[in-house]
DNA sequence: CACCGAACTGACCGCTCGGTCAGATCCTGA
DNA sequence: TCAGGATCTGACCGAGCGGTCAGTTCGGTG
């Protein structure tokens, strides 16, 4: 194998165990058997095991962070619609990445990288319930959220035939004066 | 403390750190250390550290199979109401160990007691999505099938008035003909 | 061709893991 | 009061864990 690939492959490889196994579940041992590699290979690459986590799912943490900034500059009439659009994207992209950022964020509180997950999720449940105060409007978006990001990561259609489905689903669910 | 009781205490405090840091991220000195007993206690009462998790969930997995079984003999029109109620009562019922189910399962897919659970949620989804062939319908009810169980287990509010919210968001998101 | 940095490895480390077991303690019933 | 079953424990086990490091191999440059 190319060695340039190596950190790369680390990385592909280290993201389907974990989503497979979770975090916990996968080893250091694990990793390495798939890519063919030592475990001193891995820690050549990356610092320590966390620190396989941490660069797999960063790309994704770096778009939320930013979906959230976007957020922040629409109005109350149009935010959902734009925190529903925008959220779907993401998760789209990320299909793996956002499902892990949901599964070890309990357990990686304290790591930097992740103090804001909450902040930024709060901020997601804020524009997918519209800015509304109704507790029921804010269940029901933690609902929407947990629900896609957990699904879209085993649903094999591609991105043009999912999207309207998700949309059209999360649209039902929570913009009112439809029931 | 009565020793009566310790077999209970140890399900109550495994369900707790389980449902927090993740089976695998759970150890025996964990759970023994917070119950305030010996690991060799542990497993005095429960066969291996496995037994413990399908000890706890065991109730909840009945009541899933009690449900698709009941859902069976719904006619089509009536299964999806069905459905949402019955699923809505059993989350609500089994915060902890509905979330555990979902959490563990694709790592226990092998384990008896949950090689039923994988047909018991196809069965669900076929339900909420009113036995509909769509793939944009299972779509959708596997988006709340799987949002419901991540979210009740945090919402601090009672049933009595946690119920409804579900429903609503359950129907708005599933029930045809509104958008 | 030689040198040097990058990339990689096998052997090893200390620690934690799930689990066992001989023995101690507790509780109950006769 | 005593015997026996239930409950509990500390010390220990083998295995696996995350990680280190001296040494090897590879690739690029002068």
């Amino acid at each position: 194998m190319v060695r340039i690939r190596t950190r790369d492959e680390i990385l592909r490889v280290a993201g389907e165990l974990f989503t497979r196994y979770g975090f916990k579940g996968t080893s250091l041992h694990d990793i390495a058997a798939e890519v063919g590699c030592s475990k001193a290979t891995l820690l050549y690459h990356f610092a320590h095991k966390d620190a396989i986590l941490l660069a797999l799912v960063e790309p994704a943490r770096q778009s939320l962070i930013d979906l959230v900034a976007r957020l922040a500059g629409v109005d109350d009439k149009g935010v959902r619609d734009a925190a529903i659009g925008g959220f779907i994207d993401l998760v789209l992209r990320y299909r793996r990445e956002v499902a892990l950022i949901y599964d070890v964020t309990p357990q990686f509180l304290q790591e930097p990288a992740f103090v804001r997950v909450r902040e930024l999720t709060d901020a997601l449940v804020a524009g997918f319930a519209g800015r509304s105060a109704d507790p029921n409007d804010q269940t029901a978006a933690k609902v929407l959220l947990a629900g896609i990001a957990a699904v879209v990561i085993d649903d094999k259609r591609d991105e043009v035939e999912l999207r309207p489905a998700l949309v059209a689903v999360a649209r039902r669910a929570l913009i009112p004066g439809k029931d």
